[in-house]
RNA sequence: GCGCUCGUAGCUCAACUGGAUAGAGCACCGGCCUUCUAAGCCGGAUGUUGCAGGUUCAAGUCCUGCCGGGCGCGCCA
């Protein structure tokens, strides 16, 4: 089924066309701004009028004849407002026939993809040297969002997380990790924090000349394929990983190790990678290294930018496991869209692979690479987020937090629950409102970190969306409750019938989501949805209503939980029955 | 220096990608729980959308130039 956007777009463009006689219009029909202007308003009209040097209520005036003579049930009327906008208001009777077969059936709420493809999401790819912090917690987030609605879809979803498990930093960690190992110190318990870890061997690495030495000798070992260092590093992946899935678990992100496509997977692949750009006629040698130059990148003085495939000592970089990687996916994997979940500083190296990448065929010609960049975490002061000692703040204190926050709430809320139940709602709305918190901002910009505002409870957050839905539920488990049929009848009061088409209107958000990436589109709907449930819930009583007006208000209530939870679960937060 | 990006109410953010009188939440003031969960609802105040031009029937949104912040730009990832 289309969405109602999409059907009135259609069908208004058709009509402009055959009214202005030129081909494939776009209506541009969007939901109304203003519920004077009706529910859906037509923007196109005013400027093909112009083209056309006409006047463009005239235009309009031809279009509305047109529909009127289509007679579509959807359109109950229509007016043409202000310089040329077509305003449209919606047929009760057909609200309710979309009602009716989504009640039917809950997962038409939203549809199937028309065209399902297979899509790579490249997303979280921590740092396995490190602990995981508060900066890895947007494209984690967001990423796994964008997974959950193209899946939600009908798409096909390859996730790829793209750890960094490689590199010289893992020669120090190894050179410390075999000192330890050899003192027979428990080695989980020594990398139960990887930030102290970490810290210890770069301490050693800096003020120890002898362990400096031997840690780039590890590094040379490791990548020389050494087995008792390939041990020791495999050791300490597998322990950072433990760490990595701890976190993912508690954030119900849906990664899992079968997702892992490390940096190390690509090794292999890296000496291909300079042999086919060099056939190629790609690479030039400059100051010792291979480097790519193309036209559409230059630098200072109009001078080429390069980007460096070898070093001149021979080691590779990111950009050329970033080549094998793009080869990968489309050549081996053969997805139609590539995702790069990857913050915003990073916005020339994407442009500069998926440059190469196609130049040099890594990329197939028909293939969509898409950079998903999102802005930093700042303190407020407006710098750079860090402790006050200058380190990053761990990601699983903010969570941990977030719970106490939660926890502290709930048992001031809701004193009658028992501990066990308090803890696990604490859980589930802690762990929501710091993602809700990541989603329902435009990911392009930078944004201030606090704890007060990432972890409140209030307004535009997790916790009231949820709330809406607890407050649903506790209704249709008391006594009077219990339909045989759900059907809306009534939309004689406006609050019914706002949140009905604020329900219908679900899978235009989605399908806006899948081809934009703005997770915070959704939200801000949700918001909307929740606020009219909200209202109506305080303007229209439900279980004291007469008969058959109770029927249709539980049916639009449950409807409305559908349309909650279906949405929660796109962003990877789960619902309540109590809270 | 070049490039990217951001600048919206006291604070944090929206604004369906060029549409109608720029909207929410915090915070502040007032009203609403013997009635389905008050993490809620209703009402009030808050703006030269950084500045100056330009394009357009229409500009927070596009173009140019300033001002201010952030980030990136050859062998880290």
């Amino acid at each position: 089924m289309q969405t109602l956007k999409q059907h009135l777009n259609t069908l208004v463009s058709r009509c402009l066309s055959e009214a202005s006689g030129i081909a494939d219009c776009n209506a541009n029909v969007i939901t109304a701004s203003k519920p004077e202007f009706g529910d859906y308003q037509v923007n196109g009209v005013m400027s093909l009028a112009k083209q056309l040097k006409i006047a463009p209520r005239e235009l309009a005036q031809s279009v509305i004849v047109r529909l009127l003579a289509i007679n579509d049930p959807m359109i109950e009327r229509m007016e043409i407002a202000g310089p040329g906008f077509i305003n449209i208001h919606l047929q009760n009777a057909q609200l309710l026939a979309r009602a009716d077969a989504i009640l039917q059936q809950p997962a038409d709420l939203i549809p199937a993809a028309r065209n399902p493809k297979t899509i790579v999401v490249d997303y979280s790819s921590p740092n396995l040297a490190k602990e995981m912090h508060v900066g890895h917690l947007r494209g984690t987030i967001i990423g796994d969002c964008l997974v959950r609605v193209l899946e939600r879809q009908g798409h096909r979803i390859i996730r790829q997380n793209h750890v960094g498990d490689w590199g010289t930093q893992f020669g120090m960690l190894i050179a410390h990790l075999r000192e330890i190992g050899s003192q027979q110190v428990d080695l989980p318990t020594q990398l139960e924090d990887l930030e102290t870890f970490y810290r210890a061997a770069k301490n050693r690495f800096d003020t120890d000349e002898v362990f400096a030495e031997t840690a780039r000798q590890s590094v040379v070992k490791l990548q020389g394929g050494d087995p008792e260092y390939l041990a020791a590093w495999r050791q300490f992946i597998d322990e950072s990983l433990q760490h990595s899935q701890a976190i993912y678990d508690k954030l119900n992100v849906t990664l899992s190790r079968k997702d892992l496509k490390a940096e190390s997977f690509y090794n292999k692949d890296l000496s291909t990678i300079v042999d086919e750009l060099e056939e190629k006629s790609l690479l030039s040698i400059s100051e010792g290294a291979r480097c790519v130059f193309l036209p559409e990148f230059t630098g200072k003085d109009g001078e080429p930018l390069p980007v460096i495939i070898q070093k001149s000592d021979g080691g590779y970089l990111y950009a050329t496991t970033d080549l094998a990687a793009v080869r990968y996916r489309s050549h081996t994997l053969k997805v139609d869209r590539c995702l790069y979940v990857v913050d915003a500083r990073q916005s020339l190296h994407f442009q500069q692979i998926f440059a190469v990448a196609r130049a040099a065929d890594f990329a197939s010609p028909t293939i969509a690479l898409e950079h998903i960049a999102y802005g930093m975490m700042l303190g407020s002061d407006g710098k750079p987020f860090k402790t006050r000692s200058g380190d990053n703040i761990k990601l699983v204190d903010l969570l941990d937090e977030a719970i106490r926050r939660a926890h502290r709430l709930v048992t001031a809320k809701n004193p009658g629950l028992d501990e066990a139940a308090r803890l696990t709602i604490a859980e589930t709305v802690g762990i929501a409102a710091v993602k809700y918190a990541e989603l329902s901002k435009n990911r392009t910009s930078d944004y201030i970190f606090d704890w007060s505002t990432m972890l409140s409870f209030e307004g535009n957050t997790a916790p009231y969306l949820m709330y809406a839905y607890a407050r649903i539920k506790s209704i249709l488990v008391k006594p009077g409750a219990t339909l045989k049929k759900y059907q809306i009848t009534s939309l004689s009061e406006k609050a019914e019938r706002d949140l009905l088409l604020k329900i219908l209107q679900l899978p235009e958000i989605v399908e806006a989501v899948a081809t934009d990436c703005y997770p915070n589109q959704l939200c801000n709907y949700l918001y909307e949805l929740a606020g009219s449930f909200m209202r109506f819930y305080e303007a229209c009583p439900i279980l004291k209503a007469a008969q058959e007006i109770r029927e249709s208000r539980l049916a639009l209530a449950t409807l409305t939980a559908a349309a909650l939870s279906q949405s929660l679960d796109l962003l990877g937060i789960e619902t309540l029955e109590q809270m």
